[in-house]
DNA sequence: TCTTTTTCATAGTGATCGATATGTAACTAT
DNA sequence: ATAGTTACATATCGATCACTATGAAAAAGA
C-alpha cells in the first residue's frame, strides 16, 4: 500500500524543530494585518519563532512564503468555490460570499478586513508579480460567480436580461469594499446590514 | 487693500528653484499608484526633479508630504463633499459619487483606483497614524452621507423604514471596491455598470 | 562507527531605507 | 556693501531591508 508509505516518507537528515503549520500560521496572520511587503522578515521570524535560515530553508523566500501563505488563507472546509457550487442559484450563492465574507472579515482571532483583499493593494514595482497573482485570484473568484449568474440566467432562475457580469463585479466590489469598512473599524453586524443591502440589487 | 499683499508676501532668502505644485502632483501620482510606504525618497526624488534636501525644506518630512498630496487629491472643483451638498437627493448624491468615481479610477492621466481608497490600507505599524488619518477621511465621507440620507428621509423623499447607516456604508463599500476592480484592470464601462447596478439597492 | 544529508544558531552580507551635516549660492533688508 | 535668511548640491548618516556564508548539531543509511 503505497499510502501507508506516503504518510511517513522517512526523510533523512535533521529534522525540522519547528512545527511548520503553525509557523506559517503565524506569517498569515501577518501579512494579513501588514500587507505583503509592510511585513518584515525581522517581524516574520519574531512571531514564527524561527531563524531567518530556517525560513529559507522551509519556505523558500519570502514571496514564496506569502504565497503559501494566501494558498492556507484560501484553502480549508468552506472556500469561495466551494460555495458558489454549492449554493443552490447564484443569489444564493452571493449571499453566501457576503455572509461569510461579513463573518470572516470581523473574527475574534484574525485582523479586520481581507488578506486577498488588503495585502497587495499597493506595493512596489518589485512587488507587481506578487500583486498580479492576487488580482488573478479575485478575478477567478469573480468569473465563477459570472458563470454561476449565466448559467442560472440559462436554467430560466434569473430574467434573460440580468448582466451577469455587472452582477457578479458589483458583489465583487462589495466585499472588497466590506473589507476596507472592517479595517477602518466596522462590527460585524454593521457588515451583515451592507451584506443585505447589497442582495437588493438582484432581481 | 490686504489681498494684494498676500498675493506677493516678499520672503525673505533665496526662492524655491522648482515648481512645488508640480513637483507635489509628481509626487500624488506616485503615492496613488504605489502607496504610502513602498514609495520610496529616492522615487520621489526622481520623479518630482528634486534633491532630498529640497523635499525636507519644502515638504517637512514623508509623511508630511504624503498628508499634503493627499489633501491636494481631496482638494479641486468637485469633491465628495459639494457632490453630496449639491445634490438635489440623497439617492442623486450617491450616484453622483458613484459616478465620478468610475470616472475617477480610469483616468487617462492618473494611475488605476483611488488614493484614499488604496493608499494605507496595509502598511506597517510605523505609519498606523497616516492609516488612521485616512480611514477618518473615509468615515467622515460616509458620515456625510449619511447625513444626507437621514435628512432625505426626514423631508419624506425616502421611506421612514430606510437604514441611511447601511445605505450610505454599502455606497463607500462599492466605490472601495472600484478601485479595486479598476487595479484589477477593469474600464470604465465596466465601472459604470458597477455604479448603476449598486444604485438598485435604492427604494 | 562513520559518511551523508538536512537543519540548526550565529553572525554578518551588500543594498536601500528615511533623513541630514556641511558648505555654497541666491535672495531681501539695512 | 554687508548682514541675515533661505535653498541649493554633495556626500553621506545610522538603521533596517531581504538574504546568506559558515560551521555545528541531529537525523538516516552504510
Amino acid at each position: 500500500m503505497k499510502t501507508l508509505e506516503k504518510a511517513s516518507p522517512a526523510k533523512i537528515g535533521r529534522p525540522l524543530s519547528f512545527d511548520r503549520d503553525a509557523a506559517l500560521h503565524q506569517a498569515m496572520l501577518l501579512f494579513w494585518q501588514h500587507g505583503y511587503e509592510a511585513t518584515s522578515l525581522s517581524d516574520l521570524t519574531t512571531a514564527m519563532g524561527v531563524t531567518p535560515p530556517s525560513i529559507y530553508t522551509a519556505f523558500g523566500d519570502k514571496k514564496k512564503l506569502f504565497l503559501e501563505a494566501v494558498q492556507r488563507y484560501c484553502s480549508g472546509p468552506v472556500t469561495a468555490k466551494s460555495i458558489i457550487d454549492e449554493a443552490d442559484s447564484a443569489r444564493e450563492a452571493a449571499w453566501g460570499l457576503l455572509k461569510s465574507s461579513a463573518i470572516g472579515f470581523t473574527g475574534r482571532d484574525t485582523p479586520p478586513g481581507c488578506l486577498l483583499a488588503s495585502s497587495t493593494i499597493s506595493c512596489s514595482a518589485a512587488a507587481a508579480d506578487v500583486q498580479a497573482e492576487l488580482a488573478s485570484i479575485r478575478r477567478k473568484i469573480e468569473s465563477h460567480l459570472k458563470n454561476k449568474i449565466v448559467r442560472n440566467v440559462a436554467g430560466g432562475g434569473l430574467p434573460r436580461e440580468t448582466d451577469a457580469a455587472a452582477l457578479a463585479a458589483h458583489t465583487m466590489a462589495v466585499i472588497q469594499g466590506m473589507s476596507t469598512l472592517a479595517r477602518d473599524g466596522a462590527k460585524r453586524e454593521k457588515l451583515m446590514r451592507v451584506a443585505q443591502t447589497a442582495m437588493r440589487v438582484w432581481p
